[in-house]
DNA sequence: TAACAAATGTTAGTCAATAACACTTGGAGG
DNA sequence: CCTCCAAGTGTTATTGACTAACATTTGTTA
């Protein structure tokens, strides 16, 4: 039994990258084109040059073919490591904005191109709440960790809460083209929490 | 032109009134027996002795069927009818808690019942949070009606919030089997957001 | 009671998703 | 280098949500 601590690196392993992010590409493609509902995953398929099973191998879902990778690893280390002594808003404040500024420096007219598919497109929204449901106790855990005497209800609102300006946050920025800047949106949302 | 305020109440109106009753009762029936994705809209239909297109002309979806009924238009007139010097985060908590305790009363088993199935569902899930989203956004332009000085960004943040508040309740509530009450521990949610 | 319209049924589709089975091809051991 | 296994893919068939077209039944209303 191999350790495998990092991905095969073998043709095999590059061949199916490639057709993975093939498929990603053109499903973007089209969907922006025209629109999520008028692309059958049949085309998907075809414009990437397999066939729908193949689509379905890589991606459980037409849905699943948008979503962004996984941040949430990297929002929880952070929200560990903010100073124990923190107020558990704050700590979630920072950690996201710190996660954000990274993954908004090098990405940014991609998310915002990704970020307007998605809310525009309800079967999308409703794929993304559903993640966020499981990310709000991931980060209700981590908050936990941090602080064990704290009220397990109050860090559960506050997760839910935290989450929910971040998507105001997104929304907004969404709506104002990205004209304006996406962290200070976020300050701005949670700021409007703490009153 | 008829006015028409009120429905009708033919023998016609009735029958169909009917109809739709008995479908949301069998699908309730059976997606509490065999579960929500193990029942088809076939069945439904079948148990309910109607054709699979009846279903569809009552309900746009396999979802819809379980849908509360819209209580957003007395929580919007709740909200409206704060005093408009309160706080808005309280303005919406004593509207949310006003509007909870008269379904509460009437209701409690059955909700109970209702909202364990939807958060134990993850395609109900999504359509409500699908769902409340345009919630969220009545309940903004309810509070900006109150207060047209205020920040918008701040009144979003505050309603979504709210609705997290009001989730978070809920799924304690449904954790703890209905043993604990709802209206204090959506108090307690919203204390939590309020620090 | 005749005529209209609302409600339902029948039938035939589309599309997402899954399953079963056959085929191609990279990779590991001899 | 060759062989064999398994990963990756293709083909085909099927289920189930949902839609469209058209026919049929059944209140309503004049």
């Amino acid at each position: 039994m191999k350790p495998s601590p990092n991905p095969p690196t073998g043709l095999r392993a590059r061949k199916k990258a490639q057709v993975r992010r093939t498929i990603q590409e053109q499903a973007l493609r089209l969907f922006l084109s025209k629109g999520y509902e008028n692309t059958t995953v049949e085309e998907i398929a075809a414009a990437a040059g397999v066939s729908h099973m193949t689509f379905f191998r890589h991606f459980p879902t037409k849905e699943a073919v948008v979503e962004t990778d996984d941040y949430d690893p990297m929002i929880i280390q952070l929200i560990e490591r903010r100073p124990p002594d923190e107020d558990a808003l704050t700590a979630l404040h920072r950690a996201l904005i710190q996660g954000l500024e990274a993954v908004y420096a090098g990405d940014k007219d991609a998310l915002l191109v990704r970020t307007r598919l998605i809310l525009t497109t309800p079967a999308l929204r409703a794929r993304v709440w559903e993640n966020q449901y499981a990310t709000e106790r991931l980060f209700a855990e981590a908050l936990a960790a941090r602080q064990p005497e704290a009220d397990a209800l109050r860090i559960r609102v506050l997760s839910a809460a935290a989450l929910a300006a971040l998507n105001t946050a997104l929304a907004l920025w969404v709506d104002s083209q990205g004209a304006e800047d996406l962290p200070p949106l976020v300050d701005r949302a949670f700021r409007a929490l703490r009153d």
